[in-house]
RNA sequence: GGAGGGAUCGCACAACCUGGUAGUGCACCGGUCUCGAAAACCGGCGCCCUUCGGGGCUUGUGGGUUCGAAUCCCACUCCCUCCGCCA
């Protein structure tokens, strides 16, 4: 959400920035329910510090023994103008606030312009792509052929894009759960939570999920409660309505969980394997800081998230996602995409962002300043760290053998029970 | 699921019975004082509107009664204790 007072000095800014993002916003329509919502606040207002000024007298009256039926009857007018022009007031103020809970948060100075995709910037690329001299698989048929995971029993019990994971095909997922975890809370300074997986309509609507993409999440209906599509909802919701010191800035939290998404397959894309599924298993970083330090943790965030990969030696590109490529809440997002043989290109396997202030004024997560003053909103960040099923995925394709089998990356061997090959 | 108790500023609590417009302590920030600090004292320490004079809102949430609600009434949410059920 952006803050009102910044769209009425800067409405052409916040056109732009939403129009740049593709999303068309009537700004004109916003202010001029606002200026009517002023005058009506001031109106009432005016009443209301009558009424409490009479009221007061009344009062007095009373307590010296006083007649006050002509005050009385004064305010009983009084107090029904006030009703209704608080209900007016109140009306205003929700069509106010549905507009804005429909823009988007305005990209960074930064961001590359453009509509889509296509406009993404590569910042860098680590690693080379495997050039195999032999029939490579894509990670579908090599995972059936090792049975380690079975699509169809899955499907099955759940329906499609769900995996059932099995022996060492179970193993590397918990494997690779565990040494991200680990990496991330011994070197990268990040504090392990776990989560509920189940969160209310307050938390989604304060990270951005709602009201805008209900139709992309799981819901149970018969509780009102939602199955997280990122561990981000729960973890930035941690501190929401709450009032941070400064000094305890800047937190860092990660988090495993699973994510669930009822968005995955309406475009009929990734049909097959582990890239997109309903549910899959993501390990989540999460930062609240001052609006100050955000660009340089957003910077930090990348590196945490770039560490798994070069640790687990997987080639991988960074792109800077275009104003019309990035999410709604989101300033600046840069994507780490994986090389995936099966789709000879590089897949997104991460997503770190800044959300500048946008999810804390939602949430309302703010901080008292060291040196006293107003409080202010913290600004917050969030990428995954990483997407586990993605990486799994990479790991099977990229690290396949001649023979059909797949070499375990060093760095997971010892969360492997010492198992250096699946086959 | 049943029975009780509770929610007031960042924290701890008061005012609630008996309606009169929210106070105290701690923490924090600024100032005075000091070589500096502590202590002491003064001010600040939640949100909105403002023509910058000021005004309004705020006691978990939403209603009701009333000239006036933290206080009385109703509904809901969350937390705690006990009982029941339970991995």
């Amino acid at each position: 959400m952006l803050d009102i007072k910044f769209i009425r000095a800067n409405p052409e800014v916040v056109q732009k920035g939403a129009r740049d993002k593709g999303v068309n916003v009537d700004i004109d329509e916003l202010l001029a329910l606002d200026d009517r919502w002023r005058k009506k606040v001031y109106e009432v207002e005016q009443l209301k510090a009558r009424r409490n000024k009479v009221s007061e007298e009344i009062g007095l009256l009373r307590k010296a023994g006083r007649d006050a039926s002509d005050a009385i009857a004064e305010m009983r007018r009084v107090a029904a103008s006030v009703k209704a022009l608080d209900e007016e007031i109140r009306e205003l103020k929700e069509r106010i606030d549905s507009y804005l809970m429909e823009i988007p948060n305005l990209p960074h100075s930064t961001v590359p312009v453009g509509a889509d995709e296509t406009a993404n910037q590569e910042i860098k690329r680590w690693g080379e792509p495997p050039a195999f001299d032999f029939n490579w698989k894509p990670h579908w048929e090599l995972a059936a052929e090792l049975d380690i995971i079975d699509f169809e029993r899955a499907a099955k019990m759940s329906g499609a894009r769900f995996p059932l994971l099995k022996g060492l095909g179970a193993r590397l997922e918990r494997a690779l759960i565990n040494f991200m975890l680990d990496l991330h809370t011994t070197e990268h300074g990040y504090t392990e939570v776990f989560p509920p997986f189940l969160v209310n309509a307050r938390s989604m609507f304060g990270t951005g999920q709602l009201p805008k993409f209900e139709e992309d999440m799981f819901k149970v209906g018969s509780h009102e409660l939602y199955l997280i599509p990122t561990a981000e909802v729960p973890v930035t919701n941690i501190h929401r309505e709450e009032v941070l010191k400064e000094e305890e800035l800047p937190l860092y939290y990660t988090a495993y969980s699973a994510c669930f998404r009822a968005e995955a397959g309406a475009a009929g894309r990734d049909t097959r394997g582990l890239i997109r599924n309903h549910q899959f298993n993501k390990v989540e970083l999460v930062k609240f800081t001052t609006p100050e330090r955000s660009y340089e943790e957003l910077e930090s965030l990348l590196q945490h998230a770039e560490a798994v990969l070069q640790r687990l030696e997987l080639p991988y590109r960074v792109v800077c996602l275009s104003t019309g490529d990035m999410t709604f809440a989101s300033a600046k997002t840069y994507d780490i995409e994986v090389w995936l043989p099966s789709s000879n290109a590089y897949r997104e396997i991460s997503s770190c962002s800044n959300f500048e202030d946008f999810q804390a004024r939602r949430a309302e997560i703010r901080y008292r300043p060291r040196d006293g003053g107003r409080l202010r909103y913290v600004h917050t960040l969030n990428g995954s760290g990483l997407a586990v099923g993605r990486t799994v995925a990479a790991i099977l394709e990229n690290y396949q053998q001649p023979d059909g089998t797949v070499r375990v990356p060093d760095a997971l061997v010892p969360y492997m029970g010492g198992v250096q090959r699946i086959d």
